[in-house]
Order: C-alpha cells, then structure tokens, then sequence
DNA sequence: GTCATTTATCATGC
DNA sequence: GCATGATAAATGAC
C-alpha cells in the first residue's frame, strides 16, 4: 500500500496543539468564519501555484507555519480550485463577448 | 501593464453595480411566492438570469443574501412579504 | 474529491 | 449611514 517513502521528519512534535480544529471540548456551534492574514494567503496562493492539489506531507508543514489546522489548509485548496472555476468560467464569458463588440 | 489585466480577469474584483428594479420585482416575486422552500432549481436560475439581464451565478448570489438576511430579521420586512404576496395571489385570481 | 450552501466580511452605491 | 452585491471561510450532501 502505498510506497514507503513518508519520512515524516519529526512528526510526534505537535506544533498545532493551540490551533486544533476543537479549541477546546467538544464545540457545539459551527465555526466562525474568520479571514486570513495577508501572509497566511500568500503561502497559500503559492504553494497553489506549484499544484492545485496539495500532499499530505506539504499540508502538515503548511499549517505549522501558518498555524491552521490540516483541515483548513485542506479546505483552503477546495475552496480555490471552485474559486479558479469560476474564474475560467468568467474569463471565457468576458472573452465571447470581446469577441462580439469587435465584430460589432 | 500584466498587473492591470490580471486585475481585470483575476481578481475581477467586486465592483458592485446595483440591479435594475425590474430584476429586482422578478428576483422578489419569486423568492416570496416559494418562501417554503426559496432554493431555484438550476433551470429556474436559468430562466431568472434570463428574465433579469444577470449571470446565473448573480442569481445565486442574490438568493443566497436574501435567504440569511431574511432569516436575520424575524419579523421584519414582512411588508415586503404580505406586498408579493398580495400581488401574486391577484395574478392568480386573473 | 466536487459543489451548493451558510455565514461573516468586504467594497461599493447612494 | 445603511442597503446591496460579491467574495472569503466553513459545513454538509453526495
């Protein structure tokens, strides 16, 4: 299963232990949107410029440095593949009309 | 000069235009004749964008701000609701 | 994984 | 000064 490369290079140092997804028992509610810090999005964009789809390996070291969970990091590269989407999508529009107006 | 075009695709940042107030009748008509259940399908999506001048996804956009701030103000803009209502039911007498 | 959505936040109109 | 449309986190269906 799999090949048995994961080093995972100190990985019993739980460096997330303040940033866990359940601050603290068991949260009831849901989660409060809270926006990102310019340098927590930066990382992410660029890290999203070398693939869209991110290792588990890279997703660990990620939130580590930026002090989010796994599971935010995760979701922060779902939601920016549909918000890429979206974009193409918008451009092509944009495009077909362009193309139009000239004609015009 | 490649910034400024990227910022005219990529961020295509929200610059906000209000709709016109005929896409907006359209839009409340029939958000507050399905207030049981105010989800459009995507055909109807279609056909609101159709009707409204706007991109499905502006469709989608506007009943998802409708839908919480209705929610947000139990009780209020009722007058909105009772006005749609009123004039739907006169459609539906005719 | 995608994708529609909820929610808070942002940016603009007026 | 809020109303309003669009975007950014977060959840859940599938």
């Amino acid at each position: 299963m799999t090949h048995g490369i994961p080093p995972l290079p100190g990985r019993d140092i739980d460096c997330r232990s303040s940033v866990s997804d359940s601050p603290n028992q068991e949260s009831k509610g849901r989660k409060k949107r809270k926006p990102y810090t310019r340098y927590q999005s930066m990382v992410l964009e660029n890290e999203f410029l070398n693939s869209s789809y991110i290792t588990r390996q890279k997703r660990w070291e990620i939130s580590c440095k930026l002090q989010l969970s796994e599971r935010q990091v995760k979701v922060w590269f779902q939601n920016r593949r549909m918000k890429r989407k979206k974009l193409n999508e918008r451009a092509k529009a944009r495009i077909r009309d362009d193309d139009i107006k000239d004609v015009l | 000069a490649v910034m400024i075009l990227r910022s005219r695709f990529l961020d295509a940042r929200r610059k906000r235009r209000n709709f016109s107030k005929q896409a907006t009748e359209v839009l409340n008509e029939y958000f507050y004749s399905h207030l049981s259940n105010p989800y459009p399908s995507e055909e109807a999506k279609e056909e609101l964008a159709r009707k409204c001048q706007i991109t499905v996804s502006q469709v989608s956009n506007w009943f998802g701000n409708k839908r919480i701030r209705y929610k947000k103000n139990i009780g209020k803009a009722q007058e909105e609701a009772n006005m749609y209502a009123a004039k739907t039911a006169a459609a539906a007498a005719a």
